[in-house]
DNA sequence: TATTTTGTTCGAACTTTTTCGAACCAATCC
DNA sequence: GGATTGGTTCGAAAAAGTTCGAACAAAATA
């Protein structure tokens, strides 16, 4: 039973807005290779999340989870509710509205190996 | 007394290759904000390492030469022997050549405060 | 040569991140 | 409604990074 003082469900996780966004923040999130990875697979267009990192499917769903969030809290990526799953997306024009060039430029280095 | 066997007295650190810079390695040592200072310093021209982080003198000795270890070893900034102490350069070639545009996409973020 | 200046290295304490199972939650399907 | 799918959160343990004093080293200078 839900009464009026119910808040909405709301399946929303928290995104800094675009002018809150700090450098060493991204380059944090940008700086371990599981979440450069992930932002590289973005890179093509938002993903589900379940389609995601699929090059390890034996990483555990909580590992997971939390490779999203330091990435979604340093403003990275955006993390929305879709259905029964998540669709992931980065924030690419956040990204290059506060640090122009950045992500360009990490994006057109060759992965290693 | 000094014989043959004995190796030169290098005070040498060691430098990556500019081959062998890693993305993540970069970014990382990038990501802590008092390392992001001192890159911002370098960004001037090379300085002397006592001429360096005047903005915080009460920063212990070992400290300091810690955050110039992971700079140097991500292969951010070089650091050799001068005189009796030592001068800090960025490595701005061996940054642009292997990342090209990385390097001035950070440097010309303004610092936060 | 002794002293001072400048900085590296080591080791230990401390802090931050990462990892991952367990519990939980919402949406879908039967 | 019950089971399934997909994902977040919590808590604890492990791993990684930071801090800083003490010990050491090399160059300059007296």
């Amino acid at each position: 039973m839900m009464d009026h003082t119910d808040v909405p469900n709301t399946a929303d996780l928290p995104h800094p807005a675009c002018e809150d966004l700090i450098l060493t923040q991204v380059l944090f999130a940008l700086s371990d290779p599981a979440r450069l990875d992930i932002v590289r697979q973005l890179d093509s267009g938002p993903l589900e999340m379940a389609q995601c990192c699929l090059s390890d499917p034996t990483m555990p769903k909580s590992t997971k989870s939390h490779l999203m969030k330091v990435l979604r809290e340093a403003g990275v990526i955006r993390n929305v509710a879709k259905g029964r799953g998540r669709l992931l997306s980065l924030r690419r024009d956040d990204l290059d509205a506060r640090f122009p060039g950045l992500l360009a430029s990490i994006l057109k280095v060759a992965p290693e190996a």
